[in-house]
DNA sequence: CACTTCTTTCAGAAATTTGTGAAGTTAAGG
DNA sequence: CCTTAACTTCACAAATTTCTGAAAGAAGTG
């Protein structure tokens, strides 16, 4: 057993479900380190962890810690928090803050919106391909609406089965 | 004007648009050559070309077209259907299909949530950590009864508004 | 204001991914 | 069955991405 030091949690157990999910994540498109340090954080009870703990886990260095908490932190996947009186910062998944990151690919969305209204114009609108486009823009219009009601359908479905704190707030 | 003989499209405004298309959907994730295929199959005016077509609009080798065409087909974004008597095969973007591939991360959203169960498991239901991989295994689930709905509300909405034909049905 | 602790940046080594040409495979047409 | 058109596979070169060590940059502390 590889049990560290008083937390009660067995580091490889741990270990082996940080590197099996972040491999599905990695799979799905997602950045090594990026997928690798939400797994991370997503599995650690306190629900944040400082860099140190990171690079412990990982094995990785503090650059490779640096440049996937950027990404995570730009994307909302993860906040950043100072421990107060210290230096050290504390990167932390942010209950359900994520979910809507994961979602809310919102300027994703605008910006194909954009590329295909441009398309629907050059193309001409009465073509076959201009009739195309236009249909396709349509779905991600139709998208953007369904997402944003889904999330609330999904704040209420979760209040009623975890109760409105949730998982670590 | 670079107008390709007797199509009444100009080549260049054509290209245009599939290669910012494509920009788009390789920033999002998607890879290269599938990005830019799929961009030119969607504003074509027939849904569909040929090898020897997509490889001299886009200035690729056949073995790159084979190569994105082969991704395109396994995600269900493109389908390949043979030209009767002739050797030669046409990719389509099948109408609505393909909405539905993009959507449908069913088999993703599947290996995640077998990865989560794992991890409620192993680092234990009553922990904080294993609580908090069930409510993300809550959402998953919940997002997946989500998609369904709404790709059906999408078939209804699509055909009030573009008729129980559409663009290339 | 020096000291220490933590984080970020940066240049480059290492690994991975991508696209090509060339050879191989399949199937229509004579 | 031989020829030829079309697609696929494969090994490799090129481009890109990823991660690291080293150095520089902040920010608390005495």
């Amino acid at each position: 057993m590889t049990e560290s030091a008083g937390t009660g949690r067995d580091a490889e157990v741990v270990s082996r479900f940080v590197e099996s999910f972040a491999a599905q994540l990695v799979e799905a498109g997602m950045t090594r380190m990026p997928a690798r340090v939400f797994a991370a954080l997503l599995s650690s009870d306190a629900g944040s962890m400082t860099s140190a703990e990171l690079g412990e886990q990982l094995r990785i260095s503090p650059a490779a810690v640096s440049g996937a908490v950027r990404y995570l932190a730009q994307t909302h996947m993860v906040s950043r928090e100072r421990e107060p009186g210290s230096r050290r910062e504390r990167y932390r998944v942010h209950g359900d803050q994520w979910y809507e990151a994961l979602t809310n690919r919102d300027a994703v969305l605008k910006r194909w919106e954009a590329a295909l209204r441009e398309g629907v114009t050059s193309l001409g609108a009465d073509t076959p391909a201009g009739r195309r486009l236009s249909e396709t823009l349509a779905f991600f219009e139709f998208l953007e609406g369904e997402l944003l009601a889904m999330m609330e359908r999904w704040r209420v479905h979760r209040e009623k089965t975890f109760g409105p704190e949730g998982p670590q707030g």
